[in-house]
RNA sequence: AGUCUCGUAGCUCAGUUUGGUUAGAGCACUACACUGAUAAUGUAGGGGUCAGCAGUUCAAAUCUGCUCGGGACUACCA
């Protein structure tokens, strides 16, 4: 057997073979069952949903999950990973329609209710043959072949039951707020919805600045400020975009902290005096400038300049509790005169724009809808047909009869069809309302106004925030235990826990659970007509002996009892289907025997995924020890748009359920943009085909690329070079440290068969203890989620230190004479850094580890597990580190990058050797560190020497720098005088300084005593001599080449063509040969005094220098030119 | 509009927590070298208003404030 030896880099059919590989020996499986149940390390799969196609950046955000739930099983933990899909939702219902072509009024008519279910069935699964390909090419490990589906009965079972807990513990209620509305398509719309692109267009609206009148006669601080002479016209004014909710307006609000004033006018229309409030940043909106201050008594009605002056000023807070004068009043009554129209204080006032007053119709917007609840306003409402409360406007977006003006007209001009609002004498609602306000002296001012309003995707007419009925999740009860309990969640970053979660849940409302859609979980709750008693289910079983009730009860009719049979039938079967509409024909009978019918909403998606902990394994019906071991998660992660999400469901509910966190840590990843930064999309052609990368770049580099490029917080953009940059450079680098170690392994036969090499040079123990550090932060980077990290720190060992130094400077040691003690122990070193590294980046790159682990394995058989993924991380041994040697070797790379350095600078060859360099010395210990590297310099810069001068000697010209950060805080303000004190001292200065450690600065009456310690030394320069300085570091080279060092130079020349020949003629390495050269005069002396060495550099059985040679390989030894001919021995 | 986040070389990113005097790396580019690891490697070079402005300080990429720009989320507001 040998160690498995490869024509080039392949990654991806590296990919394809290791994937065969973990097949036919289920080694996902058994990374599973191969460590104990009693060490578990719980995983929570965010489910994705099926109905569209993975894109590039779910492998980022499966990578993510799949490093640290590898690492942990290394770390000797059983990781379960049961997969998930989302199945229900809006995007289903909208794709079904597509794709059959109808609308949601076609349901039951022109497809049966039964195809359409079907239907929705079908396409929510339709990519996932696409989806299980990527999870398994991309290398993510996840159970799909149990996954939980959120469709199916047990799943909603598990809803069911959660919502019974929630609706027992008093946490589920009906209510209403507002919502955006389509009165054209006659439904709610969700954030969704609101959210698809062109929905925000930017409209021309009426606007009024409207006129509320103080009341005269009530008691209030700021009356005799209002009113300063008798029967002085005392105005509000608010400005509205939207006048048909003006009739409804019950409140104006005013912000506490911004200052008003009262400005007394005349109103442009009607020309009466008036005295007006408003904001006093903002009165040069609305009155001109240079009118201030004109004469009351000369303005005439119908003046352009309307005079005008300040009365008074006041803070907001000092209005609140004005009472004014209802501004339309249709409707009334006797709540709404006793605590409406009053001025209240909204937190979200501006002086942005309009009179920073706003007027508040409770019943049209959401802000308004709070405030007034925040300070006990009523809205305004009429009873319907049924005797329910309604707003103005009904859901067809027309005024209600109360209206008597407008009664029957839609709010909005779009909503009339093109032949009304197309007749000659058409007028908007709100213009009207323009019009009828200027007659009445209520309106300050009208003018159209442009602004970007939401407008329903299917209409495309303007939407309505409408008061909707809904069943909410009142989450505002828990909210202090979720703002403590989320403080003790590991987020990462942790400003995304802190920051956008954390004031998420400071200003948490009440969870909207309803939505009035066809394909979801419905909503288990059950009321009779009058509302007045209501059922919550809670499992099948109750369902099941609710329905035995109803049938007992006698009050159903035939046709009913007909359904309930099959229904009660179909539940013991197992076949009743728990969607809509089936579950919707469920009558149940409540205790005082009245019918009850389901409320028809369904529940939010997004509470079937935050209940997946429960629903997952059918809890508390099933696996109630399942449940309980994996509760709750150790580690979740998902993109960052799902902090409001998945990860605020997971939490919500746990909190609400068992005062418990869901998960202990979790990674927020960014999004993938493409390499401009922008957004990914089909429709702009540059999303990036997962499938595509992977099988060009393969799964690793793909993932290699992601990690390491930046942090998973970050947004990543996506660059396809870089993934080749990441091939080239880190696995590339990578598989020829193994190609070269298995090409002299092959051939010295290395099987790591001998014992351990205890006494290994000083290269071997450096990288072993480079290698030990290494293990630690990678384990610690793992360990805090930090995989950039760890890729970072891992790919700098490989680049820098193993190839780049280790292996360069070992290679003789590889290929040069017999299996010796040194060359098993550089064996032995490369073997255990290699094998080490493949584990560290096993997680990152499963594949690519994998393929390196077997291939090293399989030959020594050093580790029983068949796979990598089964072995166990690298274990830090502390007393394999030598930090002093760390130190010397760093010291040795820099001094011989120096010396590479100076060669360069003067133009001699590294082949050709020099006799020797200076390294000034100015502490002790410096010498010996270099001495103990010394033969690694030497030879890696064919130099032949390293001569140590020390001060006393003289020649070097020292430099003396201050330590800024050791001085500055005891010079404080005098730190440049110090500084430059210091740097200008002479060399005899220095000198003493040196010898007494201390040296005075005085100046003024300042004086600082600088020790030696808050300075820096250095030899700077070697007068006469080739010098470079790095830090503290300091080279001067001896340049001078004597004829004996030309000769070896020569040689060496030589050695080097002779061995490219060798390449040329596909010689192996280890072939002998017979050599014969022209005789020429350069090279003849050369070759006469350096025979031994050329001969055994270049395995030479014989070397002859011939007078004629006819036929040979020509070749160019500075400038001159040889014939050489070799032949194998 | 609010909240969060980012802004350092042509590109991708370190450095910012804890302020310290030549601001780093890789890629790309240019030149030279090397060539039993070779679709590799080394050396050198050019390339920076550390987004901008102001402040604190002896000293600011680093701390503070403001502004601008990118992105995300939330909201849609008179």
């Amino acid at each position: 057997m040998m160690y498995k030896e490869y024509k080039q880099l392949n990654l991806s059919e590296t990919g394809k073979e290791i994937l065969e590989y973990w097949k036919s020996n289920k080694i996902f499986e058994k990374s599973i069952s191969n460590r104990p149940a009693s060490r578990p390390y719980t995983f929570y799969e965010g489910p994705p949903s099926a109905n569209g196609m993975p894109g590039i950046h779910h492998v980022m955000a499966r990578s993510i999950k799949d490093i640290f739930c590898r690492y942990k099983t290394l770390k000797g933990f059983r990781v379960e990973r049961k997969g998930g899909w989302d199945t229900h939702g809006l995007p289903i219902e909208l794709a079904v329609e597509k794709t059959l072509g109808i609308t949601k009024e076609d349901i039951g008519k022109k497809i049966s209710v039964d195809e359409y279910n079907a239907a929705c069935r079908k396409e929510v699964m339709k990519y996932t043959d696409v989806w299980n390909d990527l999870t398994e090419k991309m290398g993510y490990w996840v159970d799909l072949d149990n996954p939980y589906i959120t469709y199916e009965n047990n799943y909603i079972e598990t809803l069911w039951w959660i919502l019974k807990e929630l609706y027992s513990k008093g946490y589920l209620y009906k209510g209403y707020t507002i919502q955006p509305f389509s009165p054209a398509a006659g439904t709610g719309l969700s954030s969704h919805e609101l959210n698809q692109p062109g929905t925000y267009r930017n409209v021309k609206d009426t606007s009024i600045v409207a006129q509320f009148k103080v009341r005269a006669g009530q008691v209030h601080p700021l009356i005799p400020v209002l009113f300063d002479t008798e029967g002085e016209d005392t105005t509000i004014l608010a400005w509205t975009t939207t006048p048909w909710t003006l009739p409804s307006n019950s409140a104006l609000a005013v912000g506490n902290n911004i200052t008003y004033v009262k400005i007394r006018t005349f109103n442009q229309y009607t020309y009466a005096p008036v005295s007006v409030v408003l904001a006093k940043d903002l009165v040069s909106k609305h009155l001109k400038a240079e009118a201030q201050g004109l004469s009351f008594q000369d303005y005439k009605a119908g003046d352009k300049l309307i005079p005008w002056e300040i009365g008074a000023e006041f803070k907001g807070s000092e209005l609140v509790g004005l009472r004014y004068e209802q501004l339309m009043p249709y409707v009334s009554n006797d709540d709404l005169e006793k605590n409406a129209f009053r001025v209240i204080s909204g937190d979200f006032i501006t002086t942005e724009d309009g009179t920073g007053i706003v007027h508040i119709a409770p019943t049209f917007g959401a802000d308004d809808f709070r405030a007034a609840r925040e300070s006990g306003i009523p809205a305004v409402l009429v009873m319907d047909e049924f005797g329910k409360p309604q707003p103005l406007v009904d859901r067809q977006g027309r005024f209600v009869s109360e209206v008597s003006d407008f009664a029957g007209r839609y709010v909005k001009e779009e909503y009339f069809s093109a032949d009304e609002s197309g007749a000659a004498d058409f007028k908007p609602t709100d213009v009207l309302i323009a019009i009828k306000l200027k007659e009445e002296n209520k309106a300050f001012d009208v003018k159209k106004y442009e602004h970007s309003y939401p407008h329903c995707w299917r209409t495309d007419k303007p939407v309505l925030y409408y008061p909707l009925d809904s069943w909410f999740i009142k989450t505002t009860a828990v909210k202090d235990r979720l703002v403590e309990l989320n403080k003790t969640i590991n987020w990462k970053p942790e400003a995304t826990g802190t920051g956008r979660f954390g004031n998420w849940l400071e200003n948490l409302v009440d969870w909207n659970l309803s939505r009035s859609r066809y394909w979801g979980t419905p909503l288990p709750i059950w009321r009779t007509e009058d509302s007045s008693e209501e059922l919550c289910i809670g499992s099948m079983d109750e369902l099941k002996s609710k329905i035995s009730e109803a049938i007992n009860s006698g009050l159903l009719d035939n046709e009913e009892l007909d359904k309930a049979q099959a229904q009660l039938h179909g539940l013991t079967e197992g076949n009743f289907d728990l969607h809509r509409p089936y579950v919707d024909d469920v009558i149940l009978i409540s205790s005082s025997g009245k019918k009850m019918l389901r409320e028809t909403d369904l529940i939010d998606v997004w509470f079937d995924s935050g209940a997946m902990p429960y629903a997952q394994w059918h809890f508390p019906f099933e696996n109630k020890d399942k449940f309980e071991a994996a509760y709750p998660a150790d580690f979740i992660a998902e993109g960052v748009d799902q902090t409001r999400g998945w990860f605020f469901t997971l939490h919500a509910i746990a909190v609400m359920l068992n005062d418990s966190v869901a998960f202990k840590n979790v990674v927020s990843n960014g999004l993938v943009l493409d390499k401009n930064g922008n957004k990914m999309s089909k429709r702009l052609g540059n999303a990036v085909d997962p499938f595509e990368t992977i099988d060009k770049y393969s799964a690793d580099a793909t993932r290699w690329y992601m990690i390491s490029n930046a942090s998973p917080w970050d947004n990543l953009k996506f660059n396809i070079e870089g993934l080749d940059e990441v091939r080239r450079k880190f696995f590339g680098t990578l598989y020829n440290t193994y190609a070269f170690f298995a090409l002299y392994a092959n051939i010295d036969n290395f099987k790591y068969a001998e014992e351990e090499i205890e006494n290994r040079p000083e290269i071997d123990r450096w990288v072993i203890s480079l290698l030990n550090t290494l293990s630690r932060e990678v384990d610690s980077y793992y360990a805090d989620f930090e995989p950039t990290r760890a890729a970072r720190a891992i790919q700098e060992f490989v680049d820098e230190h193993l190839s780049n130094w280790f292996v360069r400077l070992s290679r003789r040691r590889f290929w040069k004479g017999d299996y010796t003690e040194d060359k098993i122990s550089a064996y032995q070193t490369l073997y255990t850094c290699l094998i080490t590294v493949s584990k560290l980046m096993s997680p990152i790159a499963p594949f690519f580890s994998e393929r390196l682990f077997l291939d090293l394995n399989s030959i020594t058989g050093k580790e029983k597990s068949e796979s990598i993924h089964l072995s166990d991380f690298p274990v830090y041994h502390a007393e394999l580190v030598d930090t002093d040697l760390e130190e010397r070797m760093s010291i040795a790379q820099n001094i011989s990058s120096m010396i590479l350095s100076l060669r360069k600078k003067v133009g001699i060859n590294v082949r050709q050797p020099l006799n020797k360099i200076l390294l000034p010395v100015l502490d002790s210990s410096f010498q010996d560190k270099v001495e103990r590297v010394k033969e690694l310099i030497l030879s890696e810069t064919n130099i032949k020497a390293i001569e140590y001068i020390n001060d006393t000697s003289g020649i070097i010209k020292k430099k003396v720098k201050p330590n800024f950060k050791a001085l500055g805080s005891k010079a404080g303000k005098h730190m440049k005088d110090v500084a430059a004190f210091i740097t200008a001292l002479s060399p005899e200065q220095l000198n003493d300084f040196e010898n007494a450690e201390v040296i005075q600065f005085v100046k003024d009456d300042f004086s600082l005593e600088v020790s030696i310690g808050d300075v820096e030394i250095i030899a700077e320069d070697v007068p006469g001599w080739q010098v470079t300085n790095m830090g503290k570091l300091t080279v001067a080279l001896d340049v001078t080449v004597t004829n004996e060092l030309k000769q070896e130079g020569i040689s060496r020349e030589l050695v080097n063509r002779i061995q490219n020949l060798r390449k040329d003629l596909d010689f192996e390495v280890t072939d002998k040969i017979n050599v014969r050269t022209s005789s020429h005069p350069y090279i003849a002396e050369a070759v006469k005094n350096n025979l031994s060495y050329i001969c055994a550099e270049i395995l030479a059985d014989s070397f002859e220098l011939v007078n004629e040679l006819n036929k040979g390989e020509k070749v160019e030894i500075d400038e001159q030119e040889l014939l050489i001919s070799i032949t194998k021995a």
